[in-house]
DNA sequence: CATTTTTTGTGAAAAATTTCACAATTTATT
DNA sequence: AATAAATTGTGAAATTTTTCACAAAAAATG
C-alpha cells in the first residue's frame, strides 16, 4: 500500500484526534511568543503522557530535536499539510434552528479548515425569517446546491423528522463529509463518506454515569 | 475491591459511553411501542458489531434472552438504575454568550439527568440583559451559590479570558463534574472531579483531516 | 414434540493502543 | 572542552478493547 507523501503509515484514530488538538495548542502557543516546545510540556496541556505525544509525532514527517523539544512552527507546518488544513473545504448547515443559525452566524473560529456558504431547512417559515449573509434554502434544493457550489461537508443541526431523506439527499449531492449534532447515529453504508456523530445529551449522562458509578 | 451494588466489575470507558446511547436508543424503540430488541439491531443503529454490544451487555446485571434478544424495559431500568440517570443533578451554565444562552433557555432533553439552576458570567452587561427564567450571578459567586443550591455539575460553554479562576471557583464550590465546551483543555490535578473535553472546532479539523489523508 | 432457527454469553484470540525503558542526541553548565 | 541535564525516538512489554467462535438456551416451525 502506497500513502499519502507526508503520512508515515496508517495513523491510528485517538492519535490523529490528539495531533488535531495539538495543532490547536502549537497554535496558542505561537501567538504567545513561543518558539519550542516539549513532549512533556504538550502532553500536560493535553492530560497525557508525554509518550504518548511523542509515538503521535512520529506519524508526522518530522522530527523534535534531542534536548530542545519541537520547533512550534515547523510542526504546525507539517500538522497543516499532512491533514490538508491549509484548505478551506466548503460546507453547509442542516437545520437553521437554534443551533444551527447560532453556528451559520457564529462559525468564524481560529484555524479555520472550513467555511459555511449555505444553509438549510424543510421549514419555509424558518427560511423566510432567517436571520443571516449565508444563502439559505429548502432542504430539497440540496443535491443542487451541493453540487453547483462544490460542498463537501455537512453540519446537521436539529433533529428532523426525516434525516433518512436528508442523508438521502446529501449522498446524492456527492457529501463527503458529515458531522451530524443529532441524537440520532448516523451510519453510512457508503464507507467513502465520513460520519462523526457528536450527541452531546450522551456526553452529559455520560458524565453523569461516571459520578455515580464513582460513588457520588 | 468492592463495587457499586449493580454493577459487575470495572466497566471501560469505551463501553459505558455506547451504554449511554444504548440508553438513548431503547427509549426511542420503547416509545414507537417495540418491546424487545437484539443485539444485532442495537449494534446496527449504534455502528458497532453485534458482539460488541453483548460484551456492554454483560456489564449490567441483567440477561438478554437466548433467540429473543433483551427486553427493552429491563435494559432501561437497568441502566438507569446502575448509572444513576434517575437522579436529577443540578448544574449550571458558566458564560452567557451565544452557546451558554442557548444552552440554559433550551436544556430540556429526552431522558433528563439533570438540570440548569443558575447561570454565571463574568461580564456585568452580560448579566443585566439576559433573558432568562433561571437566575444568574457575576462569576465571583460561584462558590457560595454552589454550595447553597448543592450544584454538582458544570458546563462551560464560553471561552473565558480566565479559565484557571472559574474552575478554582468552581473547586472552591464542591464541583463534582464539568463539560468544557471550550477549546481550552481543562485537566484537574483533582482526580475526583470528572471533566469531559468537548471541543467542536477540533472535531471539525478532525473530518477535514479523514478526508484529507483518504485522498480527498 | 422433535427439529430448525435465532440469539445470547463468554472464554480465548486478535488487534489496537498505551506505557515503559533506555540509548542516542542536543543543549546547558562550569 | 568536559560534564551534566534535558529530551527525543523507538522497540518491546503491558494493557485495553474488539473480534471471534461456538456451546447453550430460548423461540419458532412443521
Amino acid at each position: 500500500m502506497i500513502f499519502p507523501k507526508r503520512i508515515k503509515s496508517h495513523i491510528p484514530q485517538p492519535s490523529l484526534l490528539r495531533l488535531c488538538k495539538v495543532y490547536a495548542l502549537l497554535n496558542e502557543m505561537h501567538e504567545n511568543g513561543k518558539t519550542s516546545i516539549s513532549s512533556q510540556e504538550i502532553g500536560d496541556r493535553l492530560g497525557v503522557g508525554s509518550h504518548n505525544v511523542r509515538k503521535d509525532m512520529g506519524f508526522l514527517n518530522e522530527a523534535g530535536i534531542s534536548g530542545a523539544g519541537y520547533e512550534i512552527e515547523k510542526i504546525m507546518k507539517s500538522i497543516k499539510e499532512t491533514f490538508g488544513f491549509n484548505k478551506i473545504r466548503k460546507a453547509c448547515i442542516i437545520g437553521l434552528g437554534n443551533l444551527g443559525s447560532l453556528m451559520i452566524n457564529n462559525h468564524a473560529m481560529p484555524l479555520p479548515c472550513f467555511s459555511i456558504v449555505a444553509g438549510f431547512d424543510s421549514n419555509i417559515n424558518t427560511l423566510e425569517t432567517a436571520q443571516t449573509t449565508i444563502p439559505v434554502y429548502p432542504t430539497y434544493e440540496i443535491p443542487s446546491i451541493l453540487k453547483q457550489h462544490h460542498i463537501e461537508l455537512a453540519i446537521i443541526a436539529e433533529k428532523d423528522l426525516n434525516l433518512d431523506a436528508i442523508t438521502g439527499r446529501l449522498m446524492e449531492g456527492g457529501i463527503k463529509g458529515i458531522i451530524n449534532f443529532t441524537p440520532v447515529i448516523l451510519n453510512s453504508s457508503d464507507k467513502s463518506i465520513f460520519i462523526r456523530n457528536i450527541d452531546i445529551f450522551s456526553e452529559f449522562r455520560y458524565l453523569s454515569a461516571m459520578l455515580t458509578i464513582n460513588g457520588n
